[in-house]
Formats: C-alpha cells, structure tokens, sequence
DNA sequence: TAATAACTTTGTAATCAATACAATTATTAC
DNA sequence: GTAATAATTGTATTGATTACAAAGTTATTA
C-alpha cells in the first residue's frame, strides 16, 4: 500500500504536501521535531510553511498514522511507526533510539481504558557510554 | 525523616521555599504544574517567585528527589514520589493518575544504560470512561 | 466550462512555558 | 561584624506552538 493510500485509509486527503510529510517520516526513523522536518523539506518545496508542517503532523497524530512523542524536552518529536516499542533518548548525543519492550498489560485500576501507551528511557547509548 | 534531611541528604542546603515546595508536592500527590505550585502557595508566601519555582524543581529533579513528568502536553509535571509506577493522563478530565506496573527490565540493546525509566498511558479514567 | 463551495496552504501575529540575567536579599565563614 | 557565598526575585528574552485570516487549490454542480 503506498503512503497516499495510507491517508486515504484514515480520511485524509493525501495532497503533496502530506504525503511529502509522511514519506519524509516513514524514510527517516530519526525522530524527527516540526523545526527538522521543515529545514530538511524546504529545499524541496521552497512555499512550505513551518505551520503547514505544525498542522500536518497534529492531523496526521490525530488519525493516528503517526505518533507524537513528549520525551522531556519541549520540542514533540514525531513517528511514523506506530507499531508498539520503548524509545531512548540519550542523554550524551540527544538521539532517539527505538526498542523492542513488551507493554505491561492488565496494570490499570478498574474502569480505567488506555488508548495510547508509551515507555520512555533516558540514559546513554553505546556509543555515548564510554 | 524530614523533608529538610532528605535534602540536606542530597546535598541540597534546605532553604524555607525549597522545603515549602518540597512539602507541597509530598502531600499533594496531584502531579502540578510550576503554575500550580506558585498559585498555590503564592497565598503563603507572597512574595515568592515563579522564578524561584522553577528554579527549584529543577534542582529537585537534577537530584533526584522528585521527578519531571513530560506527559503529551507543553508544560512539565513534578511528582515527589520516585518510586517507580506508571501515569495515566485522562483525556477527559485531564488528571494524571498513578497505578504500579512492572518495569521491563532487560530490554535495551546491549551497551545502552538507562537512568530514568518511564511509563505513560493516555485515555479514559474511571470516572470519565461513562 | 464556469461558478461556486469546500478544503489546503501560507505568513504574520499572538500566546505562553521556560530560561537568562542582573539586582537584591539572606546565609555562612572567618 | 564584614567579606564571601548562596538563594531569591523581577524583568526581559527566547522559542515552540497556536490563532487567524488571506490566498491558493481542488472538487462539485450545473
């Protein structure tokens, strides 16, 4: 299934514009914030508008093809995976790493209905560590 | 033992405000914004700062005797329990609630050293989920 | 095809959490 | 008690995000 297909899949018009964003997303695993995703798409698309980044990635979270990560900086980070796994930010190069982790299941209170779960680790990487 | 020992044991020299805002969070459980904090105990003390609220939970946090929580949204959330446990943002009434779950131990790529551990849940609580 | 409606993209301005910084106040050491 | 150090404060600034309205694009209808 391509990308547009994809958008399509959800309810999303899949104008160039989003599916430039979601490709970008999809080929590059790197965690990226709005501010890195429109320095490196301008080149390509000189009338890209850092707010049509902003709304793109917060319907494109909202339908759930991507998903926002808060990992304690300020910045939203966004990825295209929505497969369940842990992310790790290091602390030394500020990278974010994706592992595998099985989701604790069944731990909530009565009542309580979960909708999105995230595991989030801080520490340093291999190469940082020594 | 007190809270003023408990930071002299981190080696942090316990001022009237950083014990004040230590207290608040020990028995205030609700995980509050700096916001919230300084609303609170402006009353109190009035002529505390935000400044010198921020500026204490950060030193706090880089310590360890409470915890930063970066929970979906943009402003930070303080938690003085640092006991390990999960939060559950509701998506309703937007309270963060506590509940135990195991961490998952074993899971980071060979070298990776993790320092903070990190379970968010997002959803509908019991009392929103109706 | 033309006219219209609906949607998308854009740029600027505004918001607001967080930080920088310098001045003031309080505490400690001698 | 005075100098040195640390804590607190207020103001100004930064920077991510959102609001909003205008401009541009695509779809719909006749």
């Amino acid at each position: 299934m391509t990308s547009a297909e994809k958008l399509m899949e959800k309810g999303i018009r899949p104008s160039l514009t989003r599916v430039m964003i979601y490709d970008y997303l999809l080929s590059h695993r790197t965690h990226p914030t709005v501010d890195e995703i429109y320095k490196e798409l301008s080149p390509k698309a000189p009338t890209l508008s850092k707010t049509t980044v902003y709304n793109t990635v917060k319907l494109l979270s909202q339908e759930g093809v991507i998903k926002m990560l808060t990992i304690e900086e300020q910045q939203a980070r966004f990825d295209a995976c929505t497969d369940h796994h842990g992310h790790f930010l290091c602390n030394g190069c500020k990278n974010v790493f994706d592992f595998d982790v099985d989701v604790p299941v069944d731990c909530l209170p009565e009542g309580f209905e979960a909708q999105t779960k995230e595991i989030f680790y801080t520490g340093m990487c291999k190469d940082c560590a020594n």
